[in-house]
DNA sequence: TTGAAAGCGCTAACAA
DNA sequence: TTGTTAGCGCTTTCAA
C-alpha cells in the first residue's frame, strides 16, 4: 500500500484498462492512445492517484535522486549553490538528497549515500575520498565535484578559473602600487587553494614581485582571524593582503578594524574570493572575484544529466570564467 | 539489479543461508543467532553488498526520507538549521529531500513530496498550503513547520517564543530611553512576525509607549532597505528601530550609515532578531534575538521521529525561549 | 496500441 | 532461530 492508500492497480480497475496502461499513461512518450490516456488521467485525478517515485526507481533502475555531499554550510557560498542546484535540478524532475560528512565517518556516509541508489553525485565542500571515487567508478555512478578536483580521479569537475582569479588579484594589487602583498591560504590540500595561490604568485612575478608574508586560515572563520593576527605581529606588515575567500576576508577585516585600528583600504587593502551576498553588504563592501554560482551550477547539471542519460562516463572538468567585483576594501590603481 | 550488482540473494547464496537471513542480519533486533549474522556479514563484506534502502522502503513503508520544504536560503538562519537538521536526522538514520518552494507552483511540489514516500516533512521558511496539510492528515506524514505556524492546522510547529522576544527588545530600548521607537516588519501573514510585533508593543505599552512608526520589510533584504529609507524620509524619523529578523537589520544598518551617514547606536539603535552568524561578525555587532536554533532542532526531530515511530498524530508545538543577545548596536540603558 | 506476466530487491508474516 | 512464501507498486519485455 503506497501512502496515500491508491495503487496503479485501483485507477486500472477504475478505467478499465490493464495495470500497464496507468503505468504508460503516467510516462512521456509511452506508445498509448490519446483516448485511454485521457481516461486514465480522469480515473487517476477521481482517486488522488499519485505514482510511487520509489517503486518507479526500483523497476527503471533511475530514482532521480542526486545526493550532495558537503562538510558545511557556513560559508554562503555553498547555501546559494544549494539553493540553485536544487531548483534547477527540481525542474527537470530530479531531486536533492543532502549528506553532511562526518568526521571519522566517511565510510559509513559513502554507504549511505550508495544505499539510496542515487543517480549521481555532487561533492561542494567536501573531498572526494578514494573509497567513494573507486565505488562510483564502478557502479558508474557520476560524480562532479565542485569547486575542487583531484587530478587523478575519474570524477568530473566544475570550478572558477582560480588561476585567473589570483592572478587577476595580483595585477589589481601591485598596480595600486602595493609594495608588501600578503596572502592567507585556504585548507592547503585544496585544489582551490592551490590554483588561486599559484594564480596570485605568477601574477605578482608578472609585476617583478613576490609574496611578502603569508598565512593559513583553513577557510575557517577563526583561522582567518588568528592568520591575520599572525601576519599584523610581525615588525614589518603587510599593506595588502589576499584572502583565499571570502568568508575568511570577513573575519580578517574583523580583526584589522578591530583589533588593530586600521582603516581599509587606506591603511591596507583586502580581498577575497567568491562573491557572497555579504560581499556586498556595505558593511564590508568586499572587493573579490565572482566564482559565477549560477554558471557554475549550469554546469554541473549539464554534466550530471549528459551522464546520466546518455550513460557516457566520459568526465569533464568545466572551468569558469572569474570576474573581479572591485568594490572598497582595495586601493586603486591610479 | 542493484546499481553495485549485488543482492541479498548473492549473499545468501555465499553464505548458504536464505535470503531473509541476510535481511534480518542487516536489521538491528531481527530474531537471529550470532553465529549467522557473522556468516552473513563475511559473505556480505566479500561481495561488498550494501543493502537497497529503496527496496527496503518500499516493503517496509518507510523510507526513512524527510522532506525538508524552503522558500530560500539566503537568510543564513536556514543554512544553518539545515546543516543541524541533516546531521542529526542522519545519525537516526534519516536524510533529507530537499525541496524548494516554486511561486505558483506550490501544488507540484506538494505531488513530489509525497511521490518521494517520505516519512515526515520539515517546513522552514515556506508556509504550509492548505492542499499539502489536508494531504499530510490524510496519509498521516507529520509534519513540524519550523519558524511558523498556522493556528487551525494539524501540523505540529516549533518556534522561539517570539512573544518574549519581542517585549524584550521593546524592554531594552524604552530603558535606554529611547523616545521615538520604530518597527520593520517581515512578511505580515507570517506568525512570526506578528507575535514579535504583538510581544514588541506589549512591552512598550508596559512602559508606556506605543510605537512611533512602521514599515513592511517582508523578510527581505531590499525590501528592508526600502522600508529604512522610507522611515527616514520622514520629518521626525526614530531614534530607534527594531528589525523583525537580522537579515533585514543588516540592510536597514547599511542604508542608516551609507545613505544617511547615522552613526550606531550613537545617533539612532537597531535591533535584530535570529543572531544569525554574520550578527556577531565586527561590521555589524548586531544586538539581537537569539533563536537558538539547536534547540529548535533537536525538538523539530524529537517531536517528527515520535509521531513517524509511535505512529501517534498528536501533534505539538514547541516554544523554545528566547534570549537576548546584547552587542553594540543599541544604546544600553544605564 | 494493448494486456499478461515476469520481475526489481527487499520485508514480514507464517510454519517449521 | 530459520526458511518459505507472498507481496510492496511499479516498469518492461513479449505476444497479441
Amino acid at each position: 500500500m503506497t501512502k496515500s492508500g491508491v495503487t496503479s492497480d485501483d485507477v486500472a480497475k477504475l478505467a478499465k484498462v490493464s495495470q500497464s496502461a496507468v503505468s504508460r499513461a503516467f510516462t512521456d512518450g509511452a506508445s498509448i492512445s490519446e483516448e485511454t490516456r485521457n481516461r486514465v488521467q480522469a480515473a487517476a485525478r477521481e482517486l488522488g492517484y499519485r505514482p510511487n517515485a520509489l517503486a518507479r526507481a526500483m523497476t527503471s533502475g533511475r530514482s532521480r535522486l542526486i545526493a550532495l555531499l558537503a562538510a558545511y554550510l557556513d560559508n554562503q557560498f555553498y547555501p546559494v549553490v544549494l539553493e540553485e542546484l536544487s531548483r534547477s535540478l527540481q525542474s527537470r524532475g530530479y531531486h536533492v538528497l543532502l549528506f553532511m560528512t562526518e568526521p571519522g565517518k566517511q565510510d559509513e556516509v559513502v554507504q549511505r549515500i550508495l544505499q539510496y541508489q542515487v543517480d549521481g553525485i555532487v561533492m561542494a565542500s567536501a573531498t572526494l575520498s578514494s573509497r567513494l571515487a573507486a565505488e562510483c567508478a564502478r557502479t558508474g555512478i557520476p560524480i562532479v565535484q565542485l569547486n575542487r578536483y583531484v587530478a587523478s580521479s575519474p570524477a568530473s569537475s566544475v570550478t572558477s578559473d582560480n588561476i585567473e582569479g589570483g592572478s587577476l588579484v595580483a595585477d589589481l594589487l601591485a598596480r595600486a602600487g602595493h609594495q608588501r602583498i600578503a596572502y592567507i591560504a585556504g585548507a592547503e590540500d585544496s585544489s582551490t587553494n592551490r590554483d588561486r595561490e599559484a594564480g596570485f604568485y605568477k601574477g605578482l612575478a608578472q609585476h617583478g614581485m613576490t609574496v611578502f608574508a603569508r598565512a593559513v586560515g583553513g577557510y575557517k572563520f577563526d583561522g582567518a582571524a588568528a592568520a591575520a593576527r599572525t601576519l599584523m605581529a610581525a615588525d614589518n606588515r603587510p599593506d595588502a593582503v589576499f584572502v583565499a575567500n571570502d568568508h575568511m576576508a570577513f573575519a580578517v577585516m574583523d580583526v584589522l578594524r578591530a583589533e588593530f585600528g586600521l582603516r581599509i583600504p587606506d591603511d591596507i587593502s583586502v580581498v577575497g574570493y567568491d562573491d557572497v551576498p555579504e560581499a556586498a553588504w556595505q558593511g564590508y563592501a568586499l572587493t573579490t572575484v565572482s566564482q559565477e554560482p549560477r554558471q557554475m551550477i549550469e554546469a554541473t547539471v549539464s554534466i550530471l544529466l549528459e551522464q546520466i542519460e546518455q550513460q557516457s562516463v566520459r568526465s569533464r572538468a568545466a572551468v569558469i570564467p572569474a570576474r573581479l567585483v572591485v568594490r572598497q576594501t582595495a586601493r586603486l590603481p591610479d
